[in-house]
DNA sequence: CATATATAGTTGCGCACGCAACTTTCCTTG
DNA sequence: CAAGGAAAGTTGCGTGCGCAACTATATATG
């Protein structure tokens, strides 16, 4: 196709964009962590237990595991770190006793109140850098990228629930 | 400071795009891996340290760590495994022996030129789900957020050697 | 009803990672 | 030229991760 055989590089690693996602997703972690690690004492997977249990009360320990793309051993980790630490809350009533329903605890939610709206300040101040057009264009990109990989298990979730 | 607490989530792991972020970037690394890892038994620090010294040849260990923002221990024993493998080869000719200058060997060279064609490939086919106008703004936004995180050393390091 | 198969979640194990400390070489400053 | 500090790389150590195997429960099949 491309006679280029005997050129130069023609992979240069920062134009790369499987290699740019991966940077600027470890940056922009970097800058939240800062978040619910030094203030919170939470590591990434607890931090994503916290949010998903947050807003779907009642989840399963499967369901956090398959909407964050977490392994279920890391997910089942940070579910006992954050049983022991008085966060959340295991409760195996449901009719298939398998699973167990997991809730915040009154602390739980006392520091989700408090973590939620500091995460959402640091995103927002990341995406300032853009203008309100150029954020569409980025978004529109990270939808059509998810919906190709088949990444939202969400989007049916809750066409199935609601 | 309560009258929220009664109303919903107010964060969606889903829709919150450092998450996204993450979960985006180890997807698409996923795809990629398969072709580093499976048919040439790389893993992510090796491929970044070929892919590196492959276009920036006799550069040295501290120059793949700042261009790939990985520290300099992972770089370091990447560097253990690809030189033990005999796909690259460091020179402490330099005026300056602290530092190893490196380069891809013979065999180095013909795995790099292997490997190359099947990561653009992978590239491309993941981007194709955008349309081209999709693809630009969604790199705009990539350039954007690289930049205002002081990613890329590489605009400078450009500017400086052409 | 018995057996087989699948699913939710946990645990043992090996490994890669990041941190801190170290070695070696270079560069400064008196 | 001596001494302190900085930079390039490497290594010991503790830890978190993924894989595979396991337990316990649920479902399917004869």
């Amino acid at each position: 196709m491309r006679a280029r055989s005997l050129a130069e590089p023609a992979l240069h690693l920062p134009g790369f964009v499987p290699f740019r996602l991966n940077r600027l997703a470890a940056e922009v972690s970097n800058h939240l962590s800062e978040v619910y690690r030094a203030r919170f004492g939470l590591e990434i997977p607890e931090w994503r237990v916290m949010a998903t249990v947050g807003s779907e009360h009642g989840c399963t320990a499967q369901y956090v595991a398959g909407s964050t793309r977490m392994h279920k051993t890391r997910v089942s980790r940070a579910i006992a770190n954050l049983t022991k630490r008085g966060l959340i809350e295991r409760a195996s009533n449901s009719g298939d006793r398998r699973e167990m329903r997991l809730r915040l605890t009154k602390a739980g939610r006392r520091l989700y109140a408090q973590l939620v709206p500091l995460a959402l300040e640091r995103e927002r101040a990341v995406l300032a850098c853009m203008s309100r057009e150029q954020l569409r264009g980025f978004v529109a990109g990270l939808d059509r990228l998810e919906e190709f990989l088949g990444l939202r298990p969400d989007t049916r979730a809750a066409e199935q629930s609601q």
